[in-house]
DNA sequence: TAATTTACTTGCAGATCGCAAGTGATCCTG
DNA sequence: CAGGATCACTTGCGATCTGCAAGTAAATTA
């Protein structure tokens, strides 16, 4: 299930970016088509990954968030943000990189208690190459 | 690069299953295409994550290793294996899996000394459904 | 009430996947 | 040394997936 780059992509963004609505992920910069965002998102909601609500406010919308399940990838989904920003090219400052690297336990810690709380302030700023500039 | 299943197997057979040929992945019991284990070998190399040499005493073998690069992937290999044993149906022995969980730091650093030393003596023994009973 | 927004679905061309058969280089055996 | 076996692939092709663009239905807004 997670063998997938969206699939992957989408639990990072529910889980560090704030990402919540299907309009969230279109607009995450990412670039997925709507037909493959809708499919991924239905195949982690049958994996126990995800879960959907219909916004109480707004009967158009739906909020996705993550299960126990998906916040428990949390501390591989750490670890891959660190091994991307050391590997591969990204625009994540590395002052920033270097303290999550020191305080790995304390983000992921953070990362729980946000979703807890259904905080969905985001952990950390889109600092992927295209992410943050089409808002 | 990673968000590919196959790519994350190949990464994680190299690393704790003793994985070294295309034959050993061949046989990994995971049923993967000769085209597509080409395919992403190749993939893989272009991405710096492994190397390929030519073994010494058979010129039709080609042993496959991972770079620096390649290794740094342990923690988030190790986090994702963690997540997997408990959330999905795995042969992985329980107390196998929450002695890891307790040890996570001394893992890793055995993961590493082991590519060091070139030891491709397997981590853990292949304990996916199908792995192991091919041999 | 018409326009807009939200989360999708659909059709289709192009890309990828995986099966089965095949290839070339290298090694082994008699 | 020749034939058979092994190793790492490549090829052709049908099935499946991807992503684009246009469209749909329900709900909200002006």
């Amino acid at each position: 299930m997670l063998g997938d780059r969206w699939s992957l992509l989408i639990v990072r963004d529910l889980m560090v970016r704030g990402c919540q609505t299907f309009r969230d992920f279109l607009q995450s910069g990412e670039g997925i088509a709507t037909n493959i965002l809708s499919d991924r998102l239905k195949k982690l909601r049958a994996a126990g990954i995800i879960v959907a609500e219909t916004g109480a406010a707004d009967g158009r919308r739906v909020i996705y968030r993550l299960t126990e399940k998906g916040i428990d990838l949390a501390p591989a989904m750490l670890e891959l943000l660190i091994w991307g920003a050391r590997h591969e090219k990204t625009a994540a400052p590395r002052p920033l990189i270097a303290w999550i690297e020191k305080n790995r336990e304390s983000v992921i810690a953070e990362t729980q208690r946000r979703w807890r709380g259904r905080d969905s302030t985001p952990l950390f700023p889109a600092f992927n190459r295209t992410g943050g500039r089409k808002l």
